[in-house]
DNA sequence: CGGGTTTATTTTGCATACAAAATACGTTAT
DNA sequence: ATAACGTATTTTGTATGCAAAATAAACCCG
């Protein structure tokens, strides 16, 4: 009679994931220490499996660990992203010259699709439902080559830097840059011109560094 | 008083390299589960220290775990190493254009000094000999890069296909092409032309897995 | 004798308890 | 009053204990 038990997921990962959202939320901003009771109490659970997903996070790089002085949310620094998004550019871009060879004729429909409507979203200036589509599109592309660990990678990274992304202020300019490096990505996977969608990914991921780091400058 | 105290390292840290050592060596081989119990005993620790080291593992990708069942050592299929390897060819790629540009003159000295070490072992059919200084000059090249995210990510997948580098059996062609190709890239690097470098690093590590994957496939 | 069910044992998952280190605090001496 | 020392408290690190799940074994029934 157990037909729809739900089996849920180990303690330990679910504190992982919630611990996660609170970062990214910024709920747990950079710096912060991470108090085992506090948080504990706070999820109702016991120290053994939030310290065993602090590790998981640590290995992640989302927080850092102080030997015998606990975890603290890891500070993205401006050298930080930095480091990060050519290395970002250059996965994407691994991820586009595969994706536009393995693809399906359909997927890429659907991609263009998205497409549209993140670009009604830009003319609406629907900020947060733009990110959204945005960030689907490059998933979509990315899990289009097929390689799944460097799909894995390459959110490993994203991870990272996506707070700083969430916060950076686009401007006008370089927003309409963006949807329209968007529109030749999509024009090149439609072709599938593995070469061009790379050049393009990796130019876009250029321009999103140029955007944040002048954001982050400002604060 | 206390000038030289030693600050051991936490246990579970501990604990996670000796067990990434059991697994490099092949004492735990792929998809041998890891008992808790018998390895506690064994390393003469208690259950937490090495949960929360298997715990960083299975992050690493070198163990996975499964829930209620604990953990297995990662099987590298030759999906996976087909998976990896491009990822690291871009990745390398990355670090040898940033290296020939942000490299101080006498480091590059230095790295031609391995490499004439590098070819001196092989022609004298030292092959453990040969594999480290490979391995050193590419990850000095790396590091030149002055980006560490790019050398950790860069290790981290590194690590999961160590094991079939080391057993995968160079014939005598793809041995001295991949002499050559290294010959190539300190030129290049010599020369300080990131395009150039970027370029046959990508096609070293192509060569690479081409190796690895014709090992693989006799056994 | 074989398949299936129940029971026993092992093994993992989580919680708690104890020890060591670090931090905070108060006291004392200059 | 301040600096420095020593003590108290908090916080992390490790070990152990208990419960639930999974695996292995025994048993029963056909």
């Amino acid at each position: 009679m157990n037909s729809n038990v739900i089996v849920r997921a180990p303690l330990h990962a679910q504190v992982a994931e919630r611990l996660r959202l609170l970062i990214d939320s910024g709920e747990l901003a950079p710096g912060t220490r991470l108090n085992e009771n506090e948080l504990c109490q706070n999820m109702g659970v016991s120290r053994t499996p939030l310290r065993e997903a602090i590790r998981s996070l640590a290995t992640e790089g989302l927080v850092e660990l102080q030997p015998n002085r606990g975890a603290i949310v890891s500070v993205v620094s401006q050298d930080d992203v930095t480091e990060i998004l050519p290395i970002m550019a250059s996965l994407e871009g691994l991820g586009g010259r595969l994706a536009a060879v393995h693809m399906q004729t359909d997927q890429i429909k659907q991609i263009r699709k998205i497409h549209n409507q993140m670009v009604t979203h830009y003319q609406n200036y629907e900020v947060t439902e733009y990110f959204e589509t945005n960030q689907l599109i490059h998933e979509l592309i990315t899990e289009g080559s097929g390689n799944q660990t460097l799909v894995d990678t390459i959110n490993s990274l994203s991870a990272k830097v996506r707070r700083a992304r969430f916060s950076a202020q686009m401007t006008r300019e370089s927003w309409a840059k963006a949807v329209s490096e968007h529109e030749e990505m999509i024009t090149a996977l439609e072709a599938r011109d593995p070469k061009r969608l790379e050049a393009i990914l990796i130019q876009h991921v250029e321009t999103k560094r140029t955007t944040i780091l002048g954001s982050l400058q400002q604060s």
